[in-house]
DNA sequence: CAAGGCTTGGCAATGATTTTCATATCAAAT
DNA sequence: ATTTGATATGAAAATCATTGCCAAGCCTTG
């Protein structure tokens, strides 16, 4: 019983502003810079503040709806998490074409380790980037 | 999303900045920022200016001299890499501690994946981060 | 010695993310 | 329905790591 303690995530309300980032959020296939998330909601006629997105995904980052990982430059990116858990991809590093792969023995090494180091709150970050065939093989 | 590369390294001289920086960094046990870095060679009495810090740090990881990963805040952290070959680590997103792991399996998998997928040139990263037993024991 | 090129370092500029703060909104109590 | 206390919003300002700029310094070669 003395399992359940949620405190950690502050007072909750459901507003809309927060819906329309959530729905932004998972209307996007991948992963998605707020910046890119705001002009997106913007186009759509739906005004919503900058710092409002920010606060947003940063909750639903915090209530474990999303996931989030960092590109060359630092910036984040986030994605809406479903039902299915977190995904690796090899990713075209010129068309951009992404595979998702089978991660099995990945998540159950970094599980591993994150065991047997003792360390606490472990997540991992796994990116394979390459050529795919189309374009390594036609001209451009 | 235009991919940033860019870092003329033909010529390249030798000053005692850039050793001095070398220096600081061998001297660290594992990770460090830029920041750390040039206050600490501040400390040590060579004063380096800061742009200078990062550009130097550039160039070895360009020279693959260094690894660099991203701690929680985006920001980065840098390590010496002496004769050791490509390596992964479990990085203490407080401290910086780094514990260097056994990646086999890891390196394996991505060769299969590589070799599966008719992608070339595939590389790819691998990061863990977490907190280490010292800093979750500790204050914050 | 002179010219040209690589370096340096302080400071301005960037750009993402956060904070501030006055205002708006909600939910429950009155 | 109105008050009240707490939370949310958004525009602008603040932060902060990192990079760009550029005049001045240092080397090396002619």
């Amino acid at each position: 019983m003395p399992r359940t303690r949620r405190i950690p995530v502050p007072p909750w309300r459901d507003t809309p502003q927060r819906l329309q980032v959530l729905r932004a959020l998972a209307a996007r296939p991948g992963f998605s810079s707020a910046k890119l998330l705001h002009a997106r909601m913007a186009a759509d006629g739906c005004e919503v503040g900058l710092s409002t997105v920010y606060r947003a995904l940063a909750a639903l980052v915090e209530a474990g709806q999303a996931d989030v990982v960092r590109d060359d430059n630092g910036e984040r990116l986030f994605r809406h998490r479903g039902e299915e858990q977190h995904q690796h991809y090899l990713v075209c590093r010129h068309c951009g074409f992404a595979l998702a792969l089978d991660t099995d023995e990945i998540e159950t090494w970094a599980d591993r380790i994150a065991r047997e180091s003792g360390f606490a709150d472990v997540r991992h970050t796994v990116e394979l980037a390459g050529v795919c065939t189309e374009c390594s093989a036609g001209p451009l």
